[in-house]
DNA sequence: GCGACAG
DNA sequence: ATCTTGTCGC
């Protein structure tokens, strides 16, 4: 796919000052609200294994439907959404991002790109390390995606433009951001104990973040946890809205993408991907 | 000056 | 992110 907004691209070369400009300038383009044409209940970690079940077997199963005479029923469903992991993997100084697109739960293309770092990691920058890349990658997809899981933040960033809120809104695809640790911002009502596998906690948004303070900017999502987290726990996720997806629905779609691993399934093929990428296109 | 800090 | 064995708990 192709970039919608060359402007915003990620240039290594800014100063620091440029680049936190810049960054400002992609967050208000970025809309932290659903702003997408799928179904947000259609989109799920696995194939459903019925998938060619229920193909017609001769006679319909209408259960006393009168009739619909003539016409073809339509079960016909709208074409499910493309969900694309996005994630990358470093041999030296070279960064490789890789992206998996996968419909209903299974794959149907992966695309990759070997880009030279410019950049150390500096918290707060991450696009400015890692976007070329990622943007590279994405220019080899041929299928037209729908949503994008990011590795890292998305709003949960101190200028509401973490890298996948700068991917989505060059691409202008609906993005969500996937980190395992919190950048910045406070958890609202934190959990006496341990979190339950499913539960959400607003993460808002305090001085340290553009957003006036309290701002709803992510959730702390349980993806998985162990029966007895007083022994033995997992760590939450930290989902933020990248672009165009509001952060209630991109915890709702995280939870859905999961397959009983603490990673969505997206993030886990990507991840997968740029290993074996990097075993083969390195030294 | 000190603290905080995705991948 | 990456360097790395065993080990504890599900």
């Amino acid at each position: 796919m192709r970039l919608a907004h060359p402007e915003f691209a990620p240039d290594a070369s800014l100063s620091r000052e440029e680049m936190e400009e810049l960054q400002h300038e992609v967050a208000d383009a970025a809309i932290f609200e659903d702003a997408f044409e799928f179904d947000p209940e259609s989109v799920r970690a696995e194939p459903t294994d019925d998938a060619q079940t229920h193909l017609p077997t001769g006679e319909d199963e209408n259960e006393g439907e009168d009739d619909d005479s003539d016409v073809a029923v339509p079960t016909e469903s709208p074409e499910s959404p493309v969900v694309v992991g996005v994630d990358q993997a470093f041999v030296g100084d070279l960064a490789v991002s890789a992206v998996v697109a996968s419909r209903d739960g299974e794959v149907v293309e992966r695309a990759h790109a070997a880009v030279e770092t410019e950049i150390p990691y500096i918290p707060g920058l991450l696009s400015f390390r890692e976007g070329t890349a990622i943007l590279r990658a994405f220019e080899e997809l041929t299928v037209e995606p729908d949503l994008a899981i990011v590795d890292g933040s998305g709003r949960i960033h101190f200028r509401e433009a973490g890298i996948a809120t700068h991917i989505g809104v060059m691409l202008d695809l609906p993005a969500i951001g996937v980190a395992k640790n919190l950048l910045c911002g406070d958890l609202r009502d934190p959990p006496e104990g341990h979190m339950a596998e499913g539960e959400r906690v607003p993460v808002v948004s305090n001085s340290r973040v553009s957003a006036p303070d309290g701002t709803v900017i992510g959730y702390a999502l349980q993806s998985r946890q162990y029966p007895n987290p007083d022994k033995r726990h997992v760590n939450p996720l930290y989902v933020s809205s990248g672009h165009r997806v509001s952060a209630e629905t991109a915890a709702e779609l995280v939870w859905q993408l999961c397959a009983g691993y603490k990673l969505p399934e997206p993030t886990r093929r990507a991840d997968a991907y740029a290993d074996e990428v990097t075993e083969t296109v390195d030294t």
